[in-house]
This record gives C-alpha cells, sequence and structure tokens, in this order.
DNA sequence: CACAATTATTGCAGATATGCGACACAATGG
DNA sequence: CCATTGTGTCGCATATCTGCAATAATTGTG
C-alpha cells in the first residue's frame, strides 16, 4: 500500500514546483513532468493512483493523454484530474467526457486541488485514501478483509483477523484477556481467559515474517499490546 | 440494468425542475425532495445511484444529509455531488470531506453538472454508465451483455452474469452471502444464504480457462470477493 | 537459588464453513 | 407441448478453525 503514488504533469514551472511540495507534505509520492509524451511512458512505467493533466503542455496535448491513457486497459482505470487555464464551458464537458474524473480550472486553490484528489482517491482506492489501518510495517483493509507486512500479503484466520484488527485499532495500548475477550469475541462470551493466549500465538505466527520483530508485546500480569511503531 | 436512479434535494423550485428535467431527458429515473429529513427517508427507501444534494435547505442541511449518509453502511457508498450558493472554499473543502464526490457551486450551467454527475458515475457504476468494466482479464460489455476473459468469450447464465457484475463493479471488496444476495437478487429475497455458494461455484466455472488462476477469493466467515488486477 | 505465578507451545477432538454433486422443479423458447 | 436451460435446496465430503487441557518455558520474588 504505501504512499498513493500521483504523477504531476504539468508545464507551468511554478504551478508544477508549488504542487508537488503541497501533495509531498500530504504524504504522496510525487512524480512531476512538463511534457506529454513523457507523461506516457511515466505512466507506464510506474502506475501513478492518480493523475493531475494540464490541458495546455508540451508534446501531446492533455486531452490526448487522457484519451491515450483511457484506450489502453493497464491505464484505463487510473482516475485523471484534469487542470486548464480555459474557462470555457465546452472545454470542461469535453474533458470530462473524455474520461477525466474532475476538471478545475485556473486559477484554483492548491487546498481545493488537494481536496479533490482526495475525493477521488477515496472513492477509486479507499485503501489508498486511509480507510486501512497500518500501524508499523503492517496494513489491514477492512474492506478487502486483508492484511499485508511489508508488502506481502498475511493469511489470518477469522478469530486472528478480527483480534489483529482490534489491536492496530488501538495501538500501543495493553487489553487484558478479559477485555480482548469482549472486543473481540463479543460480549459475554463463555470463553476461558487463556485462550486468549492461544490466539495470540495463532496470531504472531501469522504475522511472522523472516527477519521481522513480534510487534505483539505481552505484559506480565496485565495483557497484551502491539507496538505501536 | 434499468436507468439510473438520481435523487434530486433542492429547494429552490425553479432549478429543481430544470434540472429534473434535463436529467430525465438524459435517460435518468429522478426523484426530487426540498427537504433534508425526508430526503434521508428516500436514500433508504429507493437507494438511488447518486446524490445531488443541495448545501441548503429545508430541515436537516446538505453537510449533515451527507454525514448521516456517509455514517450508515447501507448508503456509504452512494456517490453525492454537492450544489451550493456558497462560494466559499472553506465550503467547498468541508463539503468534499465529509465524503461529497463533487462539489458545484451556483451558479453552474446545467451541462457542466450533467458531464459531472456522468463522470462520476461511470467511476462508480461503469455498468449504468454503458462503460464496459474490466477487471483483471476480465471484461464485461452491460450493453452487449457480454463477457469475455483473455478475449475469448463465456457463457454464463443469467445469475452469474449478474453476480460477476456486481463483483467487477467492487473489486477488492469483499461481500457476506447477505450483501450479495441483496445486492444480486434484490432486497428482501427470501433465499437461502448457501445458494449463493452454489452460484459462486458456478460462476467459477463459466469463468474458467484452462491456465488461468481462479478470480475470486473465498474469505472464511466472510463472505467473496473478486481480485483486481 | 528455589519457588510460585504467569505465559508459551503443542496436540487434539469437536465444531464450522465451504466445495461439490445431485435433484426437483420452474422458466424459457421453439 | 416438449426440450432445454436455469434455479434453489439438500446432503455429504473435506478443509479449516476453535477452544481446551496438558506440558514446557519464562519471569519475578524473597
Amino acid at each position: 500500500m504505501s504512499l498513493p503514488k500521483l504523477l504531476l504533469v504539468e508545464d507551468d514551472p511554478a504551478l508544477a514546483e508549488l504542487l508537488e511540495f503541497r501533495f509531498k507534505g500530504e504524504g504522496y509520492d510525487v512524480t512531476v513532468t512538463d511534457d506529454g509524451d513523457e507523461a506516457l511512458i511515466l505512466v507506464a512505467e510506474i502506475l501513478p493512483d492518480l493523475i493531475i493533466l494540464d490541458w495546455m503542455i508540451e508534446g501531446t496535448s492533455g486531452i490526448e493523454v487522457c484519451r491515450r491513457l483511457r484506450r489502453n486497459k493497464e491505464t484505463a482505470n487510473i482516475p485523471i484530474v484534469m487542470l486548464t487555464a480555459r474557462g470555457a464551458e465546452d472545454d470542461k464537458i469535453r474533458g470530462l467526457e473524455t474520461g477525466a474524473d474532475d476538471y478545475l480550472t485556473k486559477p484554483f486553490s492548491p487546498r481545493e486541488l488537494l481536496a479533490r484528489v482526495a475525493a477521488v482517491l477515496r472513492r477509486v482506492r479507499p485503501a489508498l485514501a486511509g480507510e486501512s489501518i497500518s500501524v508499523g510495517d503492517l496494513v489491514l483493509d477492512p474492506t478487502a478483509h486483508r492484511v499485508e507486512r511489508r508488502g506481502q500479503r498475511l493469511s489470518l484466520g477469522p478469530t486472528e483477523y478480527r483480534l489483529l484488527k482490534f489491536l492496530m485499532e488501538h495501538p500501543g495500548r495493553v487489553f487484558s484477556r478479559n477485555q480482548l475477550l469482549d472486543a473481540v469475541w463479543g460480549n459475554g462470551s463463555e470463553i476461558e481467559e487463556r485462550t486468549v493466549d492461544v490466539h495470540i500465538r495463532r496470531l504472531r505466527k501469522g504475522i511472522e515474517l523472516t527477519g521481522t520483530n513480534d510487534p505483539i508485546r505481552t505484559v506480565r500480569s496485565a495483557g497484551y499490546s502491539l507496538e505501536p511503531a
């Protein structure tokens, strides 16, 4: 999962630099180019999660870049936000109809662009837009029901999954076995306290990768917690 | 597949009528209300494919409606386009951050709204916009009612087709058997949960080609999902 | 160090969930 | 009307999970 990758295609150097700075500050992995043809190459290379595309650029025009990306199966699903100095309504319509997901007219506020990019990403890749929980090198995506560690996919049983999810929702905090039983198994479960130990062990085994530390901390006579960092 | 269902929440009668007319002309099934509380009821009732929401309305305010819809699991994924007379940047940001998918400031041209609604729908429900969906090596063309894998045409029964279409509209996401029953069979179907298994198996068989992996993932105790990419 | 308390590990039997084939019946289209 | 195809349920086989208890290992304490 890691950082959302953005490709910024913009030939106004001042604007490009400003946007690059702002987006990097928000935790995006940004690549910049000012040329349409180069953009097409870069897209194939880095497969960004979203493209910000100026209409008027060197080489192949923005709208043509958009059209070509949409035609290619590999890139057809990458969301595109178009920027333009032209305020003409027809351009907007044309941009949106060509397959752009959003369209901003210059001058626009960087904050609005940030918000629109986030909105599009939230829709397209919920896992990237902070809907997934991330603790240390663990990433859990609830909608996909998927857990990764260092980019590697883990397979956990149902209870281990729920247990890990709960711990990741409250990293660093220590929970007694009873608290875990209530939270993970449901209130009033008639289950032996010691059974939690067993599932903790299964979870540890499930998230274990060679060369990694055990992020689950045992707190003697208190319970367990998941190390935040 | 029918028509895309729209809920228009707008309390300026003139604007509401104009938009209703335009959208109906474009082939949408439009429901109109001018009241926030009524909007919430209508949403639950008709489960529209997209909501156009004015910020300033009677009853519960637009942004509050948006917030509530996002909180409810049933309605959290319905796209929302917000309209407002207020041009303030902070409002835009706030609207987008609350979960709106797009945001227009009055006055706007109906054509632009049309184009933006189409763009959002294309992204969220490509099938409604008549676009073909492609996930991994699967391609589904809703207008031709046809499914291909690696260029090879598959033949699926009606239910398998609808099931695959739904899964392809939300790749990667895990759905419980009940969610699939609601989505594919229709709300309140009186069908055995385990029947979903059977259709999943039929679907798997239907999309199976020698030398391909099974893209349908079983998530024990949770449901099924279609692997993206 | 010896001892008690606490936690880790393991194997296992019972419980659950899913896959699979079969079947009766409904719907569909000549 | 018949043949064909699709649909919803069962029941059983299989894979996986779960909770427990017995045993080993660890930690803390005087």
